[in-house]
RNA sequence: GCGCGGGUAGCUUAGUCGGUUAGAGCACCCGGCUGAUAACCGGGAGGUCGCAGGUUCAAGUCCUGCCUCGCGCACCA
């Protein structure tokens, strides 16, 4: 049995504090400990979405950690087993940027130069550079979770994993061989993300030409416009917009003042977008007919450069082709397409069925066979030969109009990609890609999707649900090095073998080498990495080597596969993936619904037909105190480590809950935390100091004592009413997860409830030295409270709580129950499905009683309201009324000792004739009466606010004879409102909402009599000697010996000479008459006229 | 351009079914109180609820348009 007698608290150090407890969690083993004290509890799996380490943690990841954390030992408490294994992501561009960076490696030559395996081994090694900074953030924070024995993207077993998923859809026809258009850079060899290629927006100033396109069997040319002249001896079609409307039309003059290349001849025929002839014809034209673009579809033109690309089979080679994407807000409405160097021209010319050729290499540089004079040139220097050849009689092909192929050059300003490193522009350019079938299971994803239980549900329904419904096609390859390999060998017919595991591999090796292929030895622990697989050549079926497909996977896949792969399913761990798949918990920060929430989805989907997790929680966005995203570039990036060691990870933790809902944009704000800690933390503790100094010195044990809670004072009752009812919100709002809401009414109940209420009125019981049952009422109450706040406060700040709940229980609240009820032990529970009846029957939490919550709200707000009687009446605090009335209002008996205390009242009385202090005015009830006077509503409510006697007419109005303007008033069409009569000091507070409102008035009585004098005299004399006795540093129980010297001041009874007496501790008092001379080393004040000298030994 | 989410006091924010005096906390000023903690209580000052229309007897709340910030998507031919 643990030791329950709790010891004296102590200042409070949170940084001292925390790192105390961070050791006694470690020697104790006590996540651990934490786990398997529930191992016969139901399962709750959270998948840990993976860090990459060779980036510093900021002050976003301790964020996303932070709820992470708070669900799994929330669902700890709740008795299920939640086990965490830790997670790191190794592979993919960022490490290897990082190590070209570092050891200027800046293209693929370089890197190949410098050796694969060289370059792989430093990424290896790049990887953990900040493992040990994540490792001692995360114990600081106090993240449990498990980074002993974490899964590693790069380790053989988990590749080996991702390659068995990557064979299963393979098998099923999901995997496939094809092109993508990527922004590519020729100086370094590479294509780049999306990521990479924001990086690198400039704005560039670039010549842009309209071409004319000459139709075969017609004298019209169609006008189409270029940024890129590069592509135009790639260009196999023109993509119209089959519902834009296009002229034909007839230059009728020349053009006057023309500036560059190009032009036309009077008499030549022009197609372009109605809408856009103005903007880009310099001449004067005629139009000859307009016709939509769906007419031009399926005319032939002349190809620019007939030599540049071989016709193959196409019929659709150089023909007009509709596409619903071709708009008309710049341009000419028609849009020359290159097949290869272009997204929408790429898919477009797939579908339509165009020639897709090269006409530039991968140096950047025109393939020979293009044109004489652009063949081996780099392309951004063509610029000019190409517009020239245009300009030229006939054009670049000769077939075209005596005034050229070009019709006019711009110069245009846009933004364009980069390369970020070589600063050079980038191509988007065709190249060989894998690509994984999502469109063909896009039913299932989105069927998936909406099984999920999303927080928020518009990240479900809408981002992530949006993304959904346009899913394309995941192109999965990249040619880099450092990644899991992509393990498809092929041979030059094309004949492809995808290989699921290393056994497989070995096999296939063997088949190879007996049919006389050469290989390496491939031993069981073969490294599954670049360039070691890429030495095995393998058999085809047709008895022909096959290669492997030089390209590793996008790492995001390798993160998707992390539900099986963490186990190595399904090489082993068969039963502990059966058993946590699919999980029921992930959260990460809203920037990864394109990142993991998605490819954990769509690797599930296609390889086992289900979806990935039950439950996600996406996290808003990290922005610094301007509201600035935090990024490394930018600068502003806090380090946790600035708060943690200030602050504490507590503090830290419970304001990045409260500060906002987790799913909205957090502005992270130092001060906010500082805040946090000294309102939250440094209360919390001093309630709990409060109780735990007296207990110790009283000797409480909560085991060895007892007091009924039904016999305990209204106030006691109360504050455990009232804690009942905050966890059930807490409780409540965490289901829905509000977690912010549910802190921020804890914060409420501690700092307003119970400390500023219960501690403060309470804090004379606990002085008594002898031990009276009211004494043992509060030394329980405050016991209760202080446990089951540790309990709630532990899974979102899990230091001082638990340093409290030691000390006052003997145990760690980590492996406390939770105080709702612990549904995860219960026979046959689900993290989805228990039996609620059942498991709120194991919940421990007082009784509540409403009526008097309510009752009890009412005697503090009657108690601010006297306070503000006397701030209007001018009369001092600890000046007595001897009388106060409280006018109506519910039975407040049992509350009259205290509202008399706070008040400094002598007697307070229930008088309930309204008319003796106070008289009404009446107020309309819009909502009752608008239906019955609609238009009128606004004349009617003048006349009741301004009735120039209230009471006759709500007397008319009881008695059912009020009419104005022809509505009858009843009672509910009006609120009565109190004023006070003239002369009274009164204050009046409304009650309650709706028709239980209720009004309840405060009168004080502000007349003095010699007794009252005294007694206030008194008072301030006292709590003057007092904060004397503080300033000295005096011992509570220490005796003094008092003089005391007045001058003007009221007669002073013996009775409050006592009181000083007692009140201050003092041993000998002497009270000297007006007409001594106070003494020279005496302190002195005045209150009201008074002036008082008195010395404290 | 499209989608999602914001814009309320100097700052951080609450605001339910539309109901007539928009509520807190921090900071500021005045006062009080304190064997009560970096506290507490009362009061003050501080708001065009992003802008403009509309619906309604009544709009922070509902509708439309616009401005603006953040995020995502698309485009940049």
């Amino acid at each position: 049995m643990a030791m329950a007698r709790p010891k004296s608290a102590g200042e409070f150090d949170a940084v001292e504090l925390e790192t105390a407890l961070l050791e006694a969690w470690k020697s104790e083993n006590a996540f651990q400990q934490s786990i398997e004290s529930n191992r016969n509890g139901a399962p709750f799996i959270f998948l840990e979405g993976p860090p990459t380490a060779n980036g510093k943690p900021g002050i976003h990841h301790v964020v996303a950690r932070a709820y992470k954390d708070l669900v799994c030992r929330w669902k700890t408490m709740e008795g299920f087993k939640v086990e965490r294994k830790g997670g790191w992501d190794t592979h993919g561009l960022p490490v290897e940027i990082e190590v070209q960076k570092r050891m200027d490696l800046m293209s693929n030559e370089a890197i190949e130069e410098f050796g694969m395996e060289n370059f792989n081994q430093a990424c290896r090694d790049s990887v953990w550079t900040y493992e040990s900074a994540w490792r001692e953030m995360t114990e600081r924070m106090a993240y449990w979770v498990d980074l002993d024995n974490p899964y590693v993207t790069l380790e053989n077993n988990y590749v080996e994993s991702c390659w068995w998923a990557m064979k299963q859809m393979f098998d099923k026809g999901l995997l496939y061989r094809g092109y993508k258009v990527l922004p590519y850079c020729p100086q370094t060899g590479t294509s780049y993300s999306s990521h990479e290629v924001a990086l690198g927006y400039k704005e560039v100033e670039e010549p842009s030409v309209y071409v004319k396109f000459k139709l075969i069997d017609d004298s019209a040319s169609i006008l189409a416009w270029t940024t890129t002249p590069w592509t135009l001896p790639g260009n196999v079609g023109l993509a119209v917009g089959p519902d834009v409307t296009y002229v034909r039309a007839r230059i009728t003059e020349q053009a006057e003042n023309w500036v560059g290349q190009g032009g036309a001849a009077v008499g030549e025929e022009i197609i372009l977008a109605k809408e856009l002839m103005k903007e880009v014809l310099r001449h004067n034209v005629e139009i000859i007919e307009e016709m939509p673009g769906s007419a031009l579809v399926g005319r032939s033109y002349e190809p620019l450069f007939p030599e540049a690309v071989p016709r193959g089979d196409s019929k659709t080679a150089w023909t007009v082709l509709e596409a619903d994407w071709v708009t008309t807000t710049d341009g000419t409405g028609v849009v020359h397409t290159a097949v290869m160097y272009g997204e929408d021209d790429y898919n477009l010319g797939m579908a339509a069925g165009l020639p897709a050729y090269h006409t530039v290499g991968m140096d950047g540089a025109f393939l020979t066979g293009t044109h004489s004079e652009l063949d081996g040139r780099y392309v951004k220097e063509c610029d000019q030969t190409i517009i020239e050849l245009l300009s030229a009689p006939g054009g670049s092909n000769g077939k075209g109009p005596e005034s050229g192929l070009l019709y006019r050059e711009k110069a245009y300003l846009h933004d364009y990609p980069h390369c970020w490193r070589t600063d050079h522009p980038l191509l988007y350019y065709a190249m060989d890609s894998w690509f994984v079938r999502m469109t063909a299971v896009k039913e299932r994803l989105l069927e998936f999707n909406n099984e999920v239980e999303w927080a928020p549900d518009w990240v479900g329904e809408g981002r992530f649900g949006e993304w959904l419904r346009n899913v394309k096609d995941w192109a999965i390859s990249r040619e880099r090095y450092w990644g899991t390999p992509l393990p498809v060998w092929r041979d030059d017919e094309g004949n492809m073998k995808c290989i699921g595991s290393i056994t497989e591999l070995q096999q296939e090796v063997a088949k190879a080498v007996a049919a006389g292929i050469e290989n390496p030895v491939c031993p069981d622990e073969v490294d599954l990495h670049r360039p070691i697989v890429d030495g095995f050549t393998l058999l085809s079926d047709n008895g022909k080597p096959m290669y492997r497909e030089p390209f590793v996977m996008d790492c995001w896949f390798d993160s998707g596969c992390a539900p099986f792969a963490q186990w190595h399913h399904p090489f082993d761990g068969g039963e502990k993936f059966n058993a946590s798949f699919p999980v029921d918990y992930i959260c990460e920060g809203v920037d990864q619904t394109r990142g993991w929430f998605y490819t954990l989805l769509a690797v599930s989907t296609t390889v086992f037909d289900k979806p990935a997790y039950k439950r996600c929680l996406s996290l808003g966005l990290i922005l610094d105190a301007e509201g600035k995203k935090m990024s490394k570039s930018r600068g502003n990036i806090v380090d946790p480590w600035d708060h943690f060691n200030r602050e504490g990870a507590d503090a830290t933790r419970w304001y990045m809950v409260t500060a906002g809902a987790p799913w909205n944009p957090l502005k992270f704000d130092s001060n906010g935390v500082r805040e946090t800690y000294a309102k939250m933390f440094l209360t919390l503790w001093n309630i709990y100091k409060f109780h735990a100094d007296y207990a110790a010195l009283d000797g409480f044990d909560p085991e060895l004592s007892e007091s009924k809670v039904e016999s305990r004072p209204s106030l006691d009752r109360w504050i455990l009413s009232r804690l009942a009812t905050t966890a059930h919100n807490y409780h409540a709002d965490f289901k829905v997860w509000n977690f912010h809401k549910a802190c921020r009414d804890l914060e409420d109940f501690i700092v307003n409830d119970v400390s500023n209420w219960y501690v403060r009125r309470s804090r004379r019981r606990l002085w008594d030295d002898a031990e009276t049952t009211d004494k043992l009422a509060c030394q329980h109450t405050l016991h209760e409270i202080l446990t089951t706040v540790c309990r709630l406060v532990a899974p979102v700040s899990p230091f001082m709580v638990d340093t409290m709940y030691r000390n006052l229980t003997g145990e760690t609240v980590h492996q406390a129950a939770w105080p709702l009820g612990i549904p995860g032990s219960l026979e046959g529970a689900t993290a989805d499905a228990w039996d609620e009846e059942a498991a709120a029957a194991t919940a421990v939490l007082p009784p509540q009683d409403m009526q008097l919550e309510a009752t009890m709200a009412l005697v503090r707000e009657l108690a601010e309201v006297g306070r503000r009687i006397r701030v209007e009446a001018g009369r001092r605090q600890r000046l007595p009324c001897s009388q106060g009335w409280i006018v109506s209002g519910p039975d407040m008996e049992e509350f009259h000792d205290i509202l008399a205390e706070e008040l400094n009242v002598e007697t307070i009385a229930v008088e309930n004739d309204l008319d003796r202090f106070q008289q009404i005015e009446l107020a309309p009830n819009f909502r009752a009466l608008a239906p019955k006077a609609r238009s009128e509503v606004n004349a009617v409510a003048g006349e009741i606010k301004n009735a120039d006697d209230p009471s006759a007419m709500f007397a008319a109005i009881q008695a059912g004879t009020c009419e104005i303007r022809g509505v009858n008033i009843e009672e509910n069409d009006v609120e009565i409102r109190r004023v006070e009569r003239e002369g009274f000091a009164a204050s009046t507070v409304m009650i309650g909402q709706g028709d239980d409102a209720q009004q309840i008035s405060l009168v004080l009585d502000m007349n003095d009599t010699p007794a009252l004098l005294s007694k206030g005299l008194a008072r301030d004399i006292t709590r003057r000697i007092q904060a004397k006795r503080k300033s000295l540093d005096l011992a509570i129980e220490a005796t003094i010996d008092l003089e005391i010297w007045t001058q003007n001041a009221p007669e002073m009874f013996e009775q409050d000479r006592e009181w000083i007496v007692t009140e201050t501790r003092a041993a000998a008092a002497v009270f000297h008459s007006s007409s001594e001379a106070p003494s020279s080393n005496a302190e002195t004040f005045e209150v009201d006229g008074t002036s008082v000298w008195f010395t404290v030994q």
